[in-house]
DNA sequence: ATGAAAGCGCTAACAA
DNA sequence: TTGTTAGCGCTTTCAT
């Protein structure tokens, strides 16, 4: 059995309350009373019980992260990001992933995941403004990704229309006119309320800016948001004959499954046709071509996300209103919209260079 | 104030006890009394507290997984193979990031990090064979990754040497005979006793098979095991002069890097070198030229490592002694070492595709 | 089939 | 400056 603060108390010969504030580095204990409290500790190696400690206080120390999975690209950089600032504070962070399955998605906001943490940072898929009645959670709870508007919680987003918007004008910057879109929602899916809805939206602000009409043949959905749903929304779209010049894609996997794809179809990048992603991961540095894509800003995201839900967790009395933030996004140019590859990464892109190990 | 046990026995005019029988579907509940404490559950929203059960219990139905980092793509999928395999067993899983930083690899080992779970599934990175006394974690423990030869611990690890002679064995038998290899221990490097040196192994036995003599000047090391180290590690060797016609990675990270950096030199893969990597991760289906890989069976190890943990956390009296299990590899062939590309993912690679959401 | 009560290890209010 | 003690919510033993 592990020693209690009785064992230590015992053995420093003094009462458990002495043991807690030498624990908890409390004032008003004597040099010496510490001194014998800490050899004590270390001769039975000591470790406060969490559990004990999480009964009391109400507090785990842990944090939830509820993302579609850990494996997509987007959401494994996420997930560091936001492990990495949690460490900052002291917290765990157990991760839960929902498939990007609604019922698991309520699951989540009803409290019945994650249930030994003292907050969540959640990324939904199929949660949205028509929701915003479901999203009064009994616990702090930080919402990431496309923009509830209105509800009841605290909600760090992305510029998606605008983000979206400027990845759109800098295809047309560099000349493209006959610009397709891959990742849309299918119409025939009525319960997707995601940021693809946003983005679309800010790809067709920036074609009527330019004064190009909409097509909808060049708008086509992928389903998930994959490597291989891009390969083959793309290699439809080749085949449905439509000419383009310029291809966005809604996240960097789709992309890469594009870049695949039109390699396949002998489609040269960018001379034939050029793309740009979404949330510059890592890899869009060593695709080839490198691959242009708007960078969301996800470390501030992650940071702002946790500092937030610490603030929650802490909070005491009347809540503070619920509030909205939305760093800063860039549009990362590379070589699959024409610029020179840039051979030190980090002269290129501070912000991921700086968490290479 | 989240209701409690007590709250429901009032509620349905019952004690805790039977409250609590109900709650763990014991028998010996009589009908009636078992609907009337249903609804009162209901009623009250009831949700037992994991803090307190905690504590009583001595479990916490929540394992930690230390890895370096979930940023790297093996990790993530290891991740996400490892939470699938905990759900199934109604565990959560704290995922806590090492960076293969041997000081935090020891605070895990020591149980100073990942408090709050009842066991730890953990890939070191620095700690080896020469450091089996420290091993002796007073936790349930399982290890992933090379070999701890002869420690305390069970283990899942991988056919590091043989399916690194299996890859090398591959280029051999299209023909290749200068074959490169990047990702090796760097010389100057003392503290290293991860994979590389056991598939470096496995390269010098395959070598050695086929009567080819060892190039120091073909094996490269490259520090961490990422794209940008990948791509820096073959820019080096391609400025070295060295000639070959082949080259190995270490992971599939670094195979990409080296993609890259190949096509920036103006070196085809496969016509002038083919290329085959290391972890058979999702991106390999999809970069130019497709990538052969060594699949060490993830899914595997991740399944299997959950079910030793659990067995283990349930585990009384005298121990099993510690187990050692490596799942079967294979190797994939794909573009990168002149195989034709399988637009069919499934038939591919059946393991990962049935993953695919 | 159900109830009463001890106690898991800790924190913090109160006492000395 | 240090000690005593109640009680967080649950599980479980023992009684009934």
């Amino acid at each position: 059995m592990n020693p209690t603060l009785h064992d230590v108390a015992r053995v420093a010969g003094v009462s458990i309350k002495t043991v807690s504030n030498v624990v908890h580095d409390h004032p008003h204990v004597r040099p010496t009373t510490r001194d014998r409290v800490i050899a004590a500790i270390g001769q039975l190696g000591y470790q406060p019980n969490l559990s004990a400690r999480g009964l009391r206080s109400g507090k785990t120390g842990v944090i939830g992260l509820a993302i579609p999975s850990v494996r997509e690209a987007y959401f494994a950089e996420l997930a560091d990001s936001i492990i990495v600032a949690a460490e900052k504070r002291g917290l765990g962070v157990v991760v839960d992933q929902t498939n990007g399955v609604r019922a698991s998605e309520l699951d989540v906001i009803a409290g019945r995941r994650l249930r030994l943490t003292d907050g969540i940072v959640f990324s939904p898929v199929h949660i949205g403004e028509q929701d915003a009645e479901l999203l009064h959670a009994q616990f702090p709870l930080v919402l990431l990704g496309e923009s509830v508007f209105g509800g009841p919680t605290d909600h760090v987003t992305m510029h998606n229309v605008s983000s979206a918007q400027a990845a759109v004008e800098h295809l047309l910057e560099i000349g493209r006119r006959r610009i397709a879109l891959i990742g849309a929602d299918d119409p025939d899916e009525t319960t997707s309320v995601g940021s693809a809805a946003l983005r679309v939206r800010g790809y067709r602000q920036a074609l009527a800016k330019a004064g190009i009409a909409y097509e909808p043949a060049l708008v086509r959905p992928a389903g998930s948001w994959h490597y291989d749903t891009g390969a083959a929304a793309t290699r439809a779209l080749v085949a449905s004959g439509t000419a383009f010049d310029a291809l966005f894609a809604l996240n960097d996997t789709l992309a890469i499954g594009a870049l695949r794809a039109l390699d396949e179809a002998g489609v040269r990048v960018p001379a034939d046709a050029a793309v740009i992603g979404f949330d510059n991961i890592d890899a869009t540095r060593f695709t080839i071509p490198s691959l242009s894509s708007v960078d969301p800003g996800r470390e501030a995201i992650a940071e702002v996300a946790v500092e937030m839900l610490v603030e929650r967790i802490a909070e005491k009395g009347a809540p503070v209103p619920p509030r909205r933030i939305k760093p800063d996004f860039h549009i990362v140019r590379r070589e699959s919209t024409g610029f020179a590859h840039v051979v030190d990464a980090v002269r290129e892109d501070a912000t991921s260079a700086a968490r290479v190990v």
